[in-house]
DNA sequence: AAGTGGTCTAGACCACTCT
DNA sequence: GAGTGGTCTAGACCACTTG
């Protein structure tokens, strides 16, 4: 049998069609051009957050390849959280919504207990970007954004003083209401209203002093040594589309991390 | 075709030989035992760090396995980053000693520019465990430890100042005069010298105010923000070998973390 | 040319979930 | 029992490195 068979669909990929790329990667194996296939229906929301996607076997006739290949596929898509696989189930599209417990790109850690953490939202305003918000969302400065400003808190006292921004225009009807109203994390209401997925952040962090308006915030002198993580969060494309920065008070939760 | 057929070696694998463990998982893939032996073969020496371990072929043939399971364990060895596979050439024992440019497990990241470390060893002293670096080590309080402390400079300016806590029967022969005649990593040394590969490590990172032995070494007033980074760091078999404390001072560099 | 890892296929069977 | 993902095998061929 011949390693790569003529397609049978429509939709079907001719092996090395992303190879002819002049000065780009010489090769481009089957699985990974069908891995970015699979990157664009994601994108296009033709399967929505927490739903199921086709059976590998049906992918696999779509596509007019082999299980194993609609497999590897899935495999790098699953390592890279954007889908999750259920034994006897499906693969599912992943979600921040119904991640039990914890928030998936929150890595505070209580040093004794595991409370839930309390919401308080403090402010969410329709600004222009300035430069450097801009720059780092790709925007143009001046470009519509919305800000947002809430807390955290544990076991009643305030623990992350956090501001977001984000793109104006891929956010258009969010208001206070819908924030406040929201229950679970940001990221299950941005899926679900505006379709954005977070797929992947990166983050900055350095020990800053609390100046007079985080102190406040956070119940601590002013001078304070607090966390600071800056997160950038891209979604589909590597495309940035949220920028965070949180002040942690670190009394009494650390920050987690784990090397490999 | 049998999906396990008959095992032909001493070395071979027996299905589900891990299953039998009452209350234990259900069910253990053959590749998964497969895996464990490798770790079993890798822990025990039998190749050494930067070295290449058979081919898959002669593997498989070892074991008594088709190709493709002992791949799927070599795959995940790989990534797990204990192996690291180079096509055409071989899959070799991961290493830190070899490592281009940057310390694998150090996230420190200049604000601009990429100008290397250099090192300033401080002390290194042999005494007994206290209570809480036993535990975190699983020593016994009072068990022989080795304990160093050095900085790190980036572009003249002293940035880092680590503590390393190492239990003194696994680092028999360390002395200021190895660690200072030393090029690169400190884990290379430990492979090199102790056989003690780091695999995996956990970190707890806070922010702390300098005090004023701190303060000193790293040329900032008394009181100012640092990142305090806690760092677990495990062998084969998720045992804990060294515990690390470094304060960095951010004021130009950063923590960078990707989530996922 | 030989040897290594990398890709792809095809088919069989196992484990898990739901109806 | 039917459907899904998970494991295992066997063989062919491709890409890369080295002699």
């Amino acid at each position: 049998m011949p390693a790569q068979p003529p397609a049978i669909d429509e939709d079907a990929v001719r092996p090395d069609s992303a190879a002819s790329t002049v000065g780009g990667p010489s090769f481009s194996p089957l699985y990974r051009q069908i891995k970015g296939l699979l990157i664009t229906r994601l994108q296009a929301g033709e399967w929505k957050a927490g739903e199921a996607i086709p059976s590998e076997q049906e992918l696999a006739a779509r596509f007019g390849v082999s299980q194993g290949t609609v497999r590897k596929a899935v495999d790098e898509l699953a390592a890279d959280n954007l889908l999750v696989r259920r034994q006897g189930k499906g693969t599912f599209v992943a979600t921040h919504a119904e991640e039990k417990i914890q928030y998936r790109f929150l890595r505070l850690t209580p040093d004794k207990g595991a409370e839930s953490l309390g919401r308080q939202l403090l402010d969410c305003k329709r600004q222009r970007a300035p430069a450097w918000i801009a720059k780092l969302l790709q925007m143009r400065a001046g470009d519509p954004m919305v800000e947002v400003r809430r807390l955290l808190h544990s076991g009643g006292a305030p623990v992350v003083l956090d501001e977001i921004w984000l793109p104006g225009d891929l956010f258009k009807g969010l208001t206070v209401e819908k924030l406040s109203q929201h229950r679970g994390p940001f990221y299950g209401l941005f899926e679900a209203e505006f379709g954005v997925h977070m797929i992947r952040a990166e983050e900055k962090i350095r020990a800053v002093a609390a100046d007079a308006d985080s102190a406040s915030h956070l119940q601590v002198p002013e001078g304070t040594p607090l966390l600071s993580v800056e997160r950038l969060s891209f979604t589909y494309g590597d495309k940035p589309v949220e920028l965070r920065r949180g002040l942690y008070n670190t009394a009494n939760h650390f920050y987690r991390n784990e090397l490999n």
